[in-house]
DNA sequence: TATTGTTATACTCTATAACTATA
DNA sequence: TATAGTTATAGAGTATAACAATA
């Protein structure tokens, strides 16, 4: 979730039949692995290895030096809800507010986002996007095309959308 | 992906209506989000949210001082190939064989699995579930049950397996 | 008293690079 | 030369707990 990585393959590899002979496997393996197979019919290991997947080509298409996903994530919804609160952005993003303030700053450090204090209330930022901001947005709105584009691949646009509406009762 | 975390609202908070007002938004806000919107309309993302719905619910069943679900996966890998080793457990893992040696480490200190040295090849270990780990497994089992119910739980059966078939060709 | 942002600290996961022992 | 496992090191991401400022 951080670092480019090359390795594409998620499939299960391979084994050669000499490895498969040699294997020392207890007495009833071909018993339990069927008895133990909790992943094959997973949803929550079918939703990971897809995840998997697509920061893998998320990655590849924004270089190393590039804004992480999570920054990314959290660009788009300040955009998305200008004025937002730093605790409104962490509970959006499923994390705490102290691990928020690093995103910001981040973000506010390669001045995409600005804190603007706001009269009422001197507890609180109003967080927006900068100029500057918007242009990453539209760079990275094109990334995202490519992106969506890879990812659906395999699938056609009524497939997507059904795809997508299934999950979103998975994330609630 | 690590500890345990008791916020399980995923949704987008709604804005208090002052706060909306009070709210510094650039002139055309209301357009450039349209523009920007990039997140409302992807998959990856909202295989993003899926995925963290579904692993905080598989926190919160695990227990804090339980395997995590990077071991739980490992375990039911080697379990469903024996003989595998680290190297190809690497490779289904999508992490490097560096990564994997603490992985099997600490499977091995728990008691869950075995480094056993085959005769052919002095390089590589074959990994075997032991007695102890097949109940760890027992265990999984029914966890996963659980955990396979509650997030699937806004699924009629029918939907999941088409869900996870989708799911399939975005994981290749 | 409760909330917001913050800091300090620590832990997990993962990567890269270099090493070793084999093949 | 190439491969499997390992170690050392570093960085990202996140958590918890304690704190100050503010409500």
């Amino acid at each position: 979730m951080s670092k480019n990585k090359t390795d594409e393959k998620n499939v299960v590899p391979e084994l050669s039949e000499k490895k498969r002979r040699v294997t020392r496997t207890p007495r009833h393996a071909s018993t339990l692995s069927k008895e133990f197979d909790m992943l094959d019919d997973s949803l929550g290991y079918i939703i990971k290895r897809a995840q998997v997947r697509t920061y893998e080509v998320l990655f590849g298409l924004l270089g190393s030096e590039s804004i992480t996903p999570g920054r990314m994530t959290a660009l788009c919804l300040v955009a998305k809800q200008p004025g937002i609160s730093q605790s409104e952005l962490a509970e959006m993003l499923s994390i705490t507010r102290a691990a928020v303030v690093k995103v910001v700053d981040t973000l506010e450090t390669r001045g995409f986002v600005q804190r603007q204090s706001i009269p009422d209330n001197r507890r609180t930022y109003a967080l927006a996007v900068t100029p500057e901001g918007y242009d990453e947005l539209r760079r990275l709105t094109r990334l995202s095309r490519q992106y969506e584009k890879q990812i659906s691949a395999r699938l056609s646009v009524d497939e997507r959308k059904q795809l997508m509406a299934l999950l979103q009762r998975v994330a609630l």
